[in-house]
DNA sequence: GTCTATAATTCGATAGAC
DNA sequence: GTCTATCGAATTATAGAC
């Protein structure tokens, strides 16, 4: 009985349990999933299992909401860049392996991830920030030095980048069209991606020795 | 004055120039870069020169000119498939560099396309055709043949897949976070797809040894 | 075939009771 | 904090004149 008593006096007004949890977990799998205009507040009302008036109490707006959930999802990808790309204790191989690694895990929870940044892009007022995230990095000076030192071929920094995200990414990006095209189940689109997590760093380096 | 006469007994009903396939049109621009829900039926017609209520006489709904739109693009994008993939006149080598180039080329002028088409893969019904389409291919069985030969290495035909299209879709996914993070123009991207149209193929041979 | 005007619906947001 | 009810704007679709 002591429970119960102690559960009485840590909530002091009545709420229906985690609202505003409830929305924002709604909203973040719906906006992810189909984008801004495509989701309606009153899907997202639904789907937290609470009233339309009650968003609008704790977010103003639609709008307000999806920036929330928006910036959420770019800080993930941008927190996987920041903490490897300028590690000076990293070879260039370990770097692209982390980074390969780090990416495939988050995206193998979140696979509807890459569509939504990619689709927001133009709302986006961090993208900018990107730039220069990879460009002006320890990683590139490695490219550069290792470029120097003949021990990879020249390549354009963006031919790079554009290939060590896109065989990491596409397939997510691409999932729900390459899932039912090949009757892959959930189950063996990840063990593929796994899969993928040791060959792309190996594929990336092979790639370095083309003239 | 003898081309006058001819033109004028061409037409005989009153007709705002090619009425349908101006709506065509602004609603292929419209759609593709924006997406069904972005887009207002009024922005077509503004787009297309005429009025709201046109558009509904030619096409009864929007759902239904979405969906014409929708079978275009993916039209185009089996088209290019289907025409490469099952030559029993050339070699696999020549194969990945055909599809590459045929479709950097078609997506320089037609960038948007291939996020309208992951973006919609839900609603198209279509997108079953594909299922098959590579995996029975004539372009398998040489995948199948060259690994037996031991001319290429073992590789998941998935994995394979996966690598041709990303590296050459992936950049037009992007291409717009892709150009604003970058910097880049219109045109310099443009000359960056050109240089990896001679450069994928390379690439994709030296994966084809990775073990 | 093409237009203007408007009906019908959807949707984001708010007022106000509890 | 949470709900019901509703407003007001935006949007798709149609009626009806020319």
């Amino acid at each position: 009985m002591l429970y119960f008593n102690e559960m009485a006096t840590v909530k002091k007004k009545k709420k229906t349990d985690g609202a505003e949890e409830k929305i924002l977990s709604a909203a973040r799998k719906l906006f992810t999933e189909k984008g801004f205009d495509a989701v309606k507040t009153r899907d997202i009302a639904k789907e937290a299992g609470i009233n339309l008036a009650l968003l609008n109490y704790y977010f103003r707006s639609k709008e307000n909401l999806f920036v929330i959930i928006m910036k959420e999802n770019m800080a993930k990808f941008m927190e996987v860049i920041t903490k490897i790309v300028d590690n000076e204790e990293t070879s260039l191989e370990q770097k692209i392996e982390v980074l390969v690694a780090n990416y495939i895990d988050i995206l193998s929870v979140n696979p509807d991830m890459p569509l939504f940044v990619i689709r927001n892009s133009r709302i986006d007022d961090q993208r900018m920030k990107m730039r220069g995230k990879f460009m002006n990095s320890y990683f590139m000076e490695q490219v550069q030095d290792s470029i120097k030192k003949g021990k990879i071929e020249n390549i354009n920094p963006a031919n790079l980048i554009l290939n060590i995200v896109g065989l990491t990414i596409f397939p997510f990006v691409a999932h729900r069209m390459f899932q039912s095209a090949n009757g892959f189940t959930q189950k063996e689109f990840n063990e593929l991606m796994q899969e993928r997590k040791k060959l792309i760093p190996k594929w990336i380096e092979a790639m370095l020795k083309v003239k």
